[in-house]
DNA sequence: ATCCTGTTCAAACGTTCGTTTGAATCATAC
DNA sequence: GTATGATTCAAACGAACGTTTGAACAGGAT
């Protein structure tokens, strides 16, 4: 049989995927229903739990598929940095880029699905669904890990709990602008869908400046006396 | 009847209240139904229909008492800070603090249920839930307008566009650092329920140098090509 | 005692959910 | 062709959902 003849369209899974992948961007997990998968997907009912098994196998392989793609980048990023770097610390703007840089590029990219999945990624940060947050751990895992020591070279003389704040903050920032819900409607009318890639340069500037502050007084008072003990 | 006596504890309508936030908190909107409402208030399952109407009227009625409060308590501040400048433009670090140390105020409130709510809020801007994002938008409107009125005085020399976005970066770094999913685990097991008042300097020095960070060099560019031109 | 109004209660309503089933259909190898 | 394993399909499953119902109960005024 010729190839173009195979029943419709692409593959049962990767349309499952898709299909699935916006329908959570859109509605979340829990109002996502099998019957709304499918039916976009334009596949049987049963094919969810034939090709994943059930509702939770599938959010985790649609973010199993992207992730490991993403952070691989993140890493890749990071290392390219450090090759450069010969053994000396990182310049944390360079850090900082690495990161949130490759997270901006694929939420650049609206042609294969990395601006949906972005989306629906810095809305999963704050989702309480207990399974979904302790397989997001997992799949950060070793990318928070390289990036926190990178950064603690980069800065000697910051608190480590400090940068580690400052990381959550950072991510905070990026989520909530990537996901762009935009719930306050800030941007009543005018800006509806920015081009993201002009979205990159104005958080790097944020995030770079937040990076940067002075350290809050109380902590560098607790430094102060620790020195002076000392 | 003796006051004491009442069938038990307080009004109905209050402990269905307290219930529902904290559930949505930890579950979600979705994923709490009624029965888990009604079950952990220890009132009758029709109850929630009989005092307000249905589940979607009981989402808007938890926001909206805590957001009143809320936001007439950012307004406060605010007024409070143009009263003492007498007309001249405030400085920014003012009204960042006035919005988000208000916010951070009620986060830290563990007796009343206000840090519960602040958790609950800072998920709920990236709540796909579309009536829930509409009637966010009512109740913050008059809020952001006055907040972004004055900002745009503090700031004369910064385009708009660019304080929006900087505001909308600084809500997210707050929603995420007060929701305190954690969901990379970068604090893991260290620092898992911080004492939240140590928090507002943190955070407040880190919106702040986000604030105040450097306009990226595009938008310079295009700045300096308009002022060329004219 | 009687009525009235507000509230609580147990039970049921119809709908939708995620999942399972067993037969039908396909592609491929013999 | 026929057998084999993978996939699709229509239909049904029991469970849980939000909501409604009508009776039971409460306290206060007449």
């Amino acid at each position: 049989m010729s190839e173009a003849t195979a029943k419709q369209g692409p593959d049962t899974r990767a349309r499952i995927l898709n299909a699935a992948e916006s329908l959570f961007m859109t509605h979340g997990f829990e109002a996502t229903s099998m019957r709304m998968i499918t039916g976009q997907a334009e596949v049987n009912l049963a094919a969810v739990n034939y090709h994943f098994g059930s509702k939770d196998a599938l959010i985790q392989e649609v973010f199993r598929r992207r992730l490991t793609e993403l952070n691989r980048d993140r890493l890749g990023a990071l290392e390219a940095e450090e090759a450069l770097a010969n053994g000396a610390p990182l310049k944390p703007s360079k850090i900082v880029a690495a990161f949130f840089g490759v997270s901006l590029k694929m939420a650049a990219d609206t042609e294969h699905g990395g601006a949906t999945f972005m989306r629906l990624l810095g809305r999963t940060y704050t989702e309480p669904n207990e399974f979904v947050r302790q397989f997001l751990a997992e799949e950060y895992a070793e990318v928070v890990q390289r990036f926190m020591s990178a950064l603690y070279r980069a800065l000697p003389d910051v608190p480590r709990e400090e940068i580690l704040w400052r990381f959550h903050f950072m991510m905070g920032a990026m989520s909530y602008a990537i996901a762009g819900t935009d719930a306050l409607q800030l941007f009543a009318g005018d800006f509806d869908d920015e081009d993201p890639t002009r979205l990159m340069p104005r958080l790097m500037s944020f995030l770079l400046g937040g990076l940067r502050a002075p350290l809050p007084e109380e902590v560098i008072e607790s430094r102060a006396i620790r020195r002076d003990a000392a």
